[in-house]
DNA sequence: CTTTAGCACCCCCGCCGGCGGAGTGCTAAA
DNA sequence: TTTAGCACTCCGCCGGCGGGGGTGCTAAAG
């Protein structure tokens, strides 16, 4: 029993019938398809080479004698070899650039990226935030607080700041807290995080007797000060709404669903993190991507780098299946590229 | 055409009618009513009742010959009048106080706040941020940033750490900085941003040429450090999705507006600032909003105090008009109590 | 005057059957 | 291999029908 093969002729019509499907969300009748297939066939000759799509699993008739709707192995080939994506025009392009204000601290900067996402693509927008492979610390400070508590506050790459409690076994005066944070800074100024933990600990695990009081008292506040700040991940959502408009979505029970997730972060991230294995844009379709929320839900992610080719993170949109990849593959892609580009100057 | 009187026992059955009505939403008909209402009347009788019940405009038949569903005018006389709030047990009120970690900043609080709220309720809880009225300046440093940009970071009221990026006219050595954030900490530390703003307005005022570089300069930018600081209204909004639940919600074009609504916040904003004309607990129920999207919504708010009974800002709950005022009142209630509670040692 | 039983009536809702439209698969001819 | 013809199937829509829940009115009882 072998697969029928699926010849030049048979591809064009799979793609006319996902374009066509893709347009009004109506199954795809094999008169339709001769009429815009721009093949010049017969009703008759095309349902017999829509029967074989069905038989490969491409397409599926919702009922006996209905058109054909596209499955999502019919989606994935239309994807991978079928689609032809339209790029987007200079001025598109020139309005996205503008909106990412390279003078935007990082956070401001990936809302806007995703509220751009979600309006031009009239879907919803996720950007993640950028990896903190390489943070570098700009500058620590300490405050003290009542309770033996102080105030810590980190400034992390030009101009992102971070502050936690930290607890301490003693109360510290102000004096001694500069004194502190003056040695730690002149320790670790502009190194990246992940090697002042390794110093911390390094100087944890030599002779602690040997080193003085002050330092000692420096050490275990930058461990408590940079301790649990191995990247949390998160991400950036915009325009979940407009997920509502979709007739495809109209079941409120699932909508909760997807909505949950997407408070709940798990399954997003789940997904974002796998489509850094690649770089550029990767689109996962309905089951693929193995979460049953997104059923009937496509993911177009792509990945954005810095000048270096570094991947810094990750964004994308999320919406109904039935969406119009040969515009929203260039959208995201684009968006990427220049997210990658705005954010590279301050690494 | 006088108003017919609402007697004690029409009033008596208004409450049971809506109570069953809030229990299982169907339309209450006179069998059910005679049945469960502890008056022992035929149904003959208290369709005589609800007939002026519905004349009084407190319920209404969605059709003729159907059972009768309270009107928004008959939910305000059932708040107002006739509702029997069931105080919460004392183990429930231990663990909402559980919940409220004091140890926690202000924005972890006020999430944890606005989640409880979600999930003992089971509709959606938000909590409005606490009004900086009185935020003391606690801290304040400047960083070097490239390109005549310096960044500020503001430590204010014990531990909440806010930083924005400034223009200057001239690059800005480290040292120099350091100088004038000295002066500015000796300046203006443990005073109220108001009136730090209000000083820094008059030397601004005096004569220029009479005071030295380092202080016009650091008047320049703790001016722009503290400009569009006077209190950008917020609100921390959990468990919204607990709303699709409801059948009342069914519709997803309404629920879609409701949810552009929470995005855009100026409605909610409003109808939160509405509630802090009076202390304690009130209740907007659909159309007394002043908003559409909330029609078939009721917010339940409470302000919450410090000690000295100053109202810090008010949080509360959102759901279907038909939801367990009993209940819910005093979970608002309570919630804000213990959240004033919890935050004032911080003031 | 109030309360109650009885009764006719009303409207919603779910169900069923018929009908038109769209589209299919098959067969047989080109 | 392609195409016309044809019988068939299924969906969606409409209208009719019946039952159930509930009402308003009337008249009698308290």
């Amino acid at each position: 029993m072998t697969e029928p093969a699926i010849n030049e002729r048979a591809q064009h019509l799979l793609k006319a019938l996902i374009e066509r499907h893709i347009r009004d969300g109506q199954p795809v009748g094999s008169k339709t398809l001769a009429r815009d297939s721009g093949l010049d066939l017969s009703p008759a000759t095309i349902r017999n080479v829509v029967a074989d799509l069905e038989r490969m699993g491409l397409v599926h008739a919702p009922h006996t004698s209905a058109g054909r709707v596209p499955t999502e192995l019919g989606y994935r080939l239309f994807i991978d070899n079928l689609v032809s994506v339209k790029p987007l025009g200079a001025p598109e392009v020139q309005t996205i650039a503008e909106q990412l204000d390279a003078e935007a601290d990082t956070s401001t900067l990936m809302e806007s990226a995703s509220a751009m996402l979600s309006e031009l693509t009239r879907m919803a927008g996720v950007v993640m935030l950028p990896f903190q492979k390489h943070e570098a610390l700009r500058h620590i400070e300490f405050l003290p607080l009542s309770d033996n508590r102080v105030l810590a506050i980190l400034v992390i790459n030009e101009r992102d700041v971070q502050n936690r409690v930290i607890q301490t076994a003693r109360p510290y005066e102000r004096a001694e807290l500069d004194r502190i944070a003056n040695y730690l800074n002149a320790q670790f100024e502009g190194q990246d995080l992940p090697t002042v933990r390794r110093k911390l600990l390094d100087e944890m695990q030599g002779d602690r007797e040997h080193i003085d009081r002050l330092m000692r008292s420096a050490i275990d506040m930058a461990q408590q000060a940079f301790e649990g700040e191995a990247g949390a991940q998160d991400y950036v959502l915009a325009g979940e709404t407009n997920l509502m408009g979709y007739e495809e979505m109209a079941d409120v029970a699932r909508l909760r669903q997807l909505f949950e997730a997407f408070n709940e972060k798990r399954a997003m991230l789940d997904l974002f993190d796998k489509s850094l294995q690649a770089q550029g844009v990767q689109i996962f379709i309905g089951q693929e991507s193995g979460y049953e929320v997104f059923d009937n839900c496509s993911v177009v992610t792509a990945t954005y780098s810095s000048a270096n080719d570094e991947v810094l993170g990750v964004l994308g949109v999320i919406g109904p299946t039935r969406m119009a990849y040969d515009r929203i593959i260039p959208v995201v892609d684009v968006t990427a590229k220049l997210l990658g580009r705005v954010l590279n100057p301050r690494n």
